[in-house]
DNA sequence: ATTGCGATGTAAGCAGTGTCAACACTGTGT
DNA sequence: ACACAGTGTTGACACTGCTTACATCGCAAT
């Protein structure tokens, strides 16, 4: 998955069908048939036969565990990149990392939809699953330890602050997601400015001083 | 379901055989085996035949939705007794409906499964379920309206806001429920003091003025 | 008691999936 | 040229679930 382009190894028959299996999964996902997405079902949208993709996964929930370890990964990067040319300004990168959290949802909805997954919550078994999934979180953890080195945000307690973000960004998405804002009169096609709008409130509130 | 011990009808042969069907299909979520939670899973956990549920839901997603549009009822319910002794203390109860919102998750985990499963999310179709499920949500929106018609809010935009509390009680409980909070060190065993701490972080501040 | 009808059981057909074994193709190394 | 390992195909089997048709059971009104 991380070099799209670049066809590392022209691959015997079909031309790395693993990758061609994780896209037809993704797709089907983002197709909103998570629950119908069979090892069967990714076969035959990739254009192979049935049994051709247990070669490469054991399970439907291998396959899909491949998928989220790479939503994670993708994330992770994009939010590093996001926060790099805000160094220094660790309120700002915290809201970012926030909004970043929201707006992959968006970009990439069938990772997203994937990585959301009640099977995939479990990461024991896949140890590349759970190291990105570990790291992926680390860096809005990072951010609000960073602020709180500072003096940035109130002196609540560390875990309790990093909670209450962690709940907001991750709630919002699933409201997001779900259509469920758009009941509050949100535009949803435009989710990074909802997101923005939103998370600034947490942030503006957090920094402030008690009445 | 609204009556656990007063059978209403005695019914036939197997006596209320709906509520049967419904009480074993939130025991079976209960248990996380939503994935697999088939018509027939659930009459097999009922000691029915295969066919018997057919006489009473026409599907497995219209057994969900009746059962979602019970636990929606069952949460507004608790909700408005929750909020009944604090009456006039708006705050109080904004944070108590946040607290609610998370509790009711975790003393019904089945009916919090159903209810987060995505098909349900779609509610066109089953009005009663829709009917349920906004009537559920407008507890948490009035209490917002209530605080702040009363000042007690800062004067951010009521819709964001309103997102802003809703992202976070909805996704802290998401997050008790995957577990994923416990990487911060709170007992998940007692969701009630952690959404308390977690909700009176976002309401202090909230209520604080601007530095 | 008899009869009607709703509730449930039984059986069968159809579809989708996981799994496996046997086979065929392809490129590589010798 | 040849064997070989990797890759994909084909076909078959078992299992599970959905759905419908038909048979059966038992209460309830007559």
């Amino acid at each position: 998955m991380e070099p799209p382009e670049t066809v590392s190894k022209p691959a015997y028959h079909h031309g790395n069908l693993p990758d061609a299996l994780c896209r037809a999964a993704v797709d089907l996902a983002q197709e909103g048939k998570l629950g119908s997405l069979s090892l069967r079902a990714v076969a035959r949208r990739a254009g192979v036969s049935a049994a051709a993709p247990y070669r490469h996964f054991a399970s439907r929930k291998a396959l899909l565990a491949t998928i989220a370890a790479d939503g994670y990964r993708m994330r992770t990067a994009a939010t590093h990149a996001a926060l790099l040319p805000l160094e220094g300004q660790y309120l700002e990168q915290f809201l970012e990392a926030g909004v970043q959290y929201v707006v992959f949802a968006h970009k990439h909805p069938g990772h997203y939809a994937i990585m959301s997954a009640p099977e995939i919550a479990d990461t024991s078994g896949y140890p590349d699953l759970h190291e990105a999934s570990v790291e992926s979180s680390l860096v809005l953890m990072q951010s609000i330890r960073n602020c709180q080195a500072n003096g940035l945000l109130a002196e609540a307690d560390a875990h309790e602050i990093a909670a209450a973000a962690w709940s907001s960004v991750h709630g919002l998405t699933a409201l997001i997601g779900s259509g469920q804002l758009a009941t509050l009169g949100f535009d949803l096609e435009a989710p990074e400015a909802v997101a923005r709008r939103v998370t600034r409130i947490l942030v503006s509130t957090l920094t402030a001083k008690p009445a």
